[in-house]
DNA sequence: TATGAATGAGAATTCATTCAT
DNA sequence: GATGAATGAATTCTCATTCAT
């Protein structure tokens, strides 16, 4: 297997800080460190710091979009739909947890900088949960509910789920007995309940 | 009504500042030009950058969690203690998104620069949704679900759904079809819709 | 008197540089040091480079023009303005040799950077000039002549001569019989000249 | 015709550049966008920017240097010397304006950037304007006058001249009435009304 | 309380130059 | 001869903070 290139160990690593520090908290200088290449490579390669934050978005959301929507496309009933939804949406959020953060802090800022691209990625997802659930609506299993909150409780709950593991740990740490409520479940567990949770919320009654 | 002071107003729109930029985003030029003071009175008042962060955080993060506490306090059904906690986290967090952002992007970023003070605030609102379900538990209504679970699916549904409406607003303007999706709510619907999915969530199959 | 500012220090010292060094030979690290100032201290009164150099010409510039026109204002025949106009304009670049610099720089490079109050200043000279040629035409003591190339022949000369004193200076150190000739003259004796051989060149036979 | 070699056409690309915009205003990854090749490829021809640019001033002042003291050589009179002088000097500047730009620039700025080559050249055009003049003093048709001026009134009108070009364009582009006076006319006509008043300006009176 | 001026310590970006291929 | 990638050393600009008034 090829070395990594420069281009893409800046891109690993800017994600990592971008995640951590958030846009303006990422100095160059220390990504250029951690990254292991001279500060001016970076803009050799991304021309300067938004087009790298740009970049590292790109990178991320778009194969997040396709894997979910691929996953909901194999599906043919709206509850497996769902399923497949919320299950993907989590699996990719959590093996990548620096988008998570990115995207959690760019819903916090009012996606004023958050490029077009990216803009166009999250409108796919947020398409596809609107069509799973029309269908589950014509189909006649679900309720008729807002799909924005729907997509709102999944993506919240998950996303403040990956992001808060630190966060977490450092409040167990000064009482050791919420260690088994607070920190020892794993995305894949979230996700389930979460998919249980919703289809209780969604199914009408006769579909329970 | 006496004219709001300096100090005031400085808090005033440093949540603003927080909210909308971040921490590291925020300059404090800007942010003594559009409170409309001068900067070394940002530095005479708060003495630095990160105490007026602390200062607001503090300034809204006590009386959030007080009224949360409060009104838990006054029912005494696990079910109306669920409600009341989910309703009230949704109005003190709708009538301060600037501190729902700021607690967003907090997590996002590991909570590293929380101060003290308000992770001890959050820690009261987690203990109280831990008694609540323990308590649901106990009186054999509840599942015997995370508490955790349950807490991030409230705080980060509400949040993504408080935050995200530039969001929300920016793109339907591409799409007038789902503005009533999507942005004709309000965090009270949405509280309500999320109090009957928790509820669908948590209560035992006998007791729906 | 009041001791000089430090925006009447960076001022002066700034016109030093970009007379010596040009706009971008001019580093502002150097620029501190030199005036005796922070670097930031420039940005602070300036906000950035550019808007530095504009206000250094936009300094003299206006100066300078204003002498030249009043001292023109001051006299009635083509003859004497046409006089006045030269000599103060050579007294004014003389005592501004930076600003000569500056702009022959600019006139070299096309203007493209020159802020337009500096294209103003020049077109009111411009404007003079002309008006004095066109008077001495009507008066029947001037031959017709582009006013461009009298403008030019005036400006160019002066310049060069203000500005080439250091490469005089070089020059002869190998040539110490040339000392004479190209050193020990002073602007006021070349601006003689240059009025003696300009009236020889404007004057209609029978007025010589 | 043979294609023009990268190290011509970086040549003639530096040439440009130099001119508009100096030589710390030349940047090297902007001059081989222009020109056309990869940057390395400069480097590989000239080594350096400093060399670069001296191969720049070396490629045209030694045969614009050449042309001038030839066709005063082919003068017998002072008189015609001095037109021979100032056509040549026109028309080799006129066609190589960029030259003009970069001595104009070397002249401001002292001549601190200028290799000792460019120097020797131009000693050869100075010593020959004065050699012209002992000989007309000598023949008793000129005046006694300092070379220096004369030189540095034909060096600087035409500079003058041939440089600001985009400048009096600029300038009348707001005023449609300077059209003729200010553009419509070439070096050679300059050239022409500056023997004129040379002459007048240098020859004895009963000589005129 | 409040402020205009000033600044030290960064932080982003630039740019001439080199090098392996 | 030529080039894409990489870099060290600047260089411009920013920003939290201080201080005299």
């Amino acid at each position: 297997m090829a070395r990594a290139s420069s281009a893409d160990k800046i891109l690993e690593h800017a994600a990592q800080f971008f995640a951590k520090k958030g846009f303006t908290g990422t100095i160059m200088d220390e990504l250029a460190e951690s990254a292991g290449v001279n500060k001016a490579t970076i803009y050799y390669h991304f021309k300067d710091k938004r087009r790298l934050y740009e970049a590292v978005l790109l990178h991320h959301m778009k194969p997040m979009a396709d894997a979910i929507l691929e996953s909901v496309a194999q599906q043919h009933s709206a509850l497996d739909k769902l399923n497949a939804y919320i299950t993907t949406f989590a699996k990719e959020n959590g093996s990548r947890p620096h988008m998570t953060s990115i995207l959690m802090r760019e819903v916090a800022g009012g996606g004023d900088n958050m490029p077009d691209t990216t803009k166009a990625q999250m409108y796919r997802i947020l398409t596809t949960i609107k069509a799973i659930i029309v269908q589950g609506v014509q189909e006649g299993i679900f309720v008729n509910v807002s799909p924005l909150v729907i997509h709102f409780m999944v993506i919240g709950s998950l996303s403040f789920y990956i992001t808060s593991e630190p966060i977490r740990k450092a409040m167990v740490s000064n009482d050791p007995q919420m260690q088994n409520d607070f920190v020892n479940s794993t995305v894949e567990d979230v996700a389930l309940q979460l998919s249980q949770m919703v289809q209780n919320a969604l199914l009408t009654k006769e579909n329970r």
